[in-house]
DNA sequence: CTATACTTTGC
DNA sequence: CAAAGTATA
């Protein structure tokens, strides 16, 4: 018997590993193991994992339709390989890839294990359209710059990488079972109260089809949100890129971004801890805890910068404009690490993604690969001015604005640049 | 080497 | 309209 492991590709049509191993023509086990070295470092309400359960319920639907199930464990992925090793004779064990560091490590590990025991670990690529050295530049080195690289990944892209796999074709070799019982969230230690709302994961076409014109207004539904099934795999890329290509340049550009950033990290994992540019850690950060916090609340007195963060800590999401416009407010005009900031977004973004996150602190830190430069320092003021002139979104999300309940900014703009430049122009010795 | 082009803007 | 600058070809 083999088996396929789930991990961020929580379907079943077109999903690349899962084709292969169905393909290979042995018996095919799909598991998903709820992994307690990540579980543990999250709060008991975490709406992501109740998503991954509600994904695991109608994932094990699906197989049980075809005579299988999706068994599915909760312990480290050693323990749970070393269980089913013992228990079943297992040839080969197929996956999609994960770029992260922490998933690279335990692959590399458990690769080492399996192939102790003469178990083949075969991995595939499903999360992106072109990976690792798939797009590089002629001198074969990675690109930094995203408008080259995107030029470029459309040039290499053709019918085979955008097409789907039909896995359904070979779904007969799927291992027959009884139904087994899915863990409780309870059994686990997490909530199974449902507080935030998930997207649907209906590719929406009209949304996507004017994408170019209403994206950068946060008060309209002018975004897919369709970010947190792209980081669960509950869609694919594939699909998706297609749909982007046929409705919308601007946002196919943007699932190019998603690769360039997959891409990013993966040859320099480092850069979810130390500044792209590395004369950027010389920033002198001023770290203030008490700021860090009205931020966090969103009391800062900047409406665009409150209701942002309020609608983050709602519902779990924000709208990409405002994720700049905080990120931007905190490195700059706070001159706190973006790591903080990255950090509070982890916690609380549901379409958290390591690769984006971290690209997308670093650009508004200026120290990020094809970043803004150091010296462009969002204004709030004219941001709101610009995407929100009708106050739609911040009275939204700040029931208090414009009453004497609502703060007022906590730094002057003007003082709050000038201070931004100066720190960041000592740090890289400029004049 | 040098011309060229450059997500998301400020003032 | 700049460019406090830089990667790319």
């Amino acid at each position: 018997m083999n088996i396929f492991w789930h991990r961020r590709d929580l379907r079943k049509d077109d999903n690349a590993g899962l084709y292969k191993a169905l393909k290979s023509g042995d018996e095919v086990q799909p598991i998903f193991i709820f992994d307690t070295n990540i579980l543990d470092e999250l709060p008991k309400g975490d709406q992501r994992v109740l998503f991954i359960h509600q994904e695991l319920e109608r994932l094990k639907k699906e197989y049980q339709k075809e005579g299988g199930d999706l068994w599915v464990f909760y312990g480290t992925p050693a323990s749970v390989y070393k269980e089913l090793l013992q228990k079943h004779k297992i040839q080969k064990v197929y996956t999609n890839r994960d770029y992260e560091p922490y998933a690279r490590e335990r692959d590399a590990t458990l690769h080492q294990f399996f192939s102790e025991h003469d178990v083949e670990f075969i991995g595939a690529k499903d999360h992106v359209i072109f990976e690792k050295d798939e797009v590089l530049k002629d001198d074969g080195t990675p690109y930094k710059v995203y408008t080259p690289y995107m030029r470029k990944w459309k040039e290499c892209l053709n019918a085979f990488y955008a097409s789907s796999y039909p896995t359904r074709k070979y779904i007969s070799t799927l291992h027959q079972c009884e139904a087994q019982a899915l863990i409780s969230l309870e059994e686990m230690g997490f909530d199974s109260e449902q507080t935030q709302e998930f997207p649907s994961r209906e590719f929406p076409k009209s949304i996507v089809k004017s994408y170019h014109d209403t994206r950068d207004i946060p008060a309209i539904k002018g975004t897919s949100r369709l970010s947190l099934h792209l980081r669960f795999g509950t869609i694919s890329i594939r699909e998706l890129s297609r749909f982007a290509q046929q409705h919308n340049e601007k946002y196919w550009n943007e699932l190019i971004w998603r690769d360039f950033y997959q891409m990013i990290l993966f040859h320099f994992p480092d850069s979810v801890n130390t500044a792209f540019k590395p004369e950027y850690d010389k920033v002198q950060w001023r770290n203030n805890k008490e700021e860090f916090e009205l931020w966090c609340k969103g009391k800062t007195g900047y409406p665009m910068v409150d209701a942002g963060m309020r609608e983050l800590n709602k519902t779990g999401f924000m709208h990409n404009r405002v994720r700049m416009v905080v990120a931007s407010f905190l490195t700059k005009h706070l001159l706190i690490d973006w790591r903080w900031g990255e950090a509070y977004f982890a916690e609380k973004l549901l379409d958290f993604d390591l690769a984006s996150n971290v690209g997308g602190w670093q650009w508004a830190a200026s120290s990020g690969v094809d970043a803004q430069p150091y010296f462009r320092i969002f204004n709030p003021e004219s941001q709101l001015q610009k995407f929100d002139k009708d106050e739609r979104y911040i009275r939204k999300w700040i029931p208090e604005y414009g009453t004497s309940k609502y703060p007022s900014p906590m730094v002057e703009h003007k003082m709050a640049r000038q201070r931004a430049l100066d720190a960041y122009k000592f740090a890289l010795n400029k004049s």
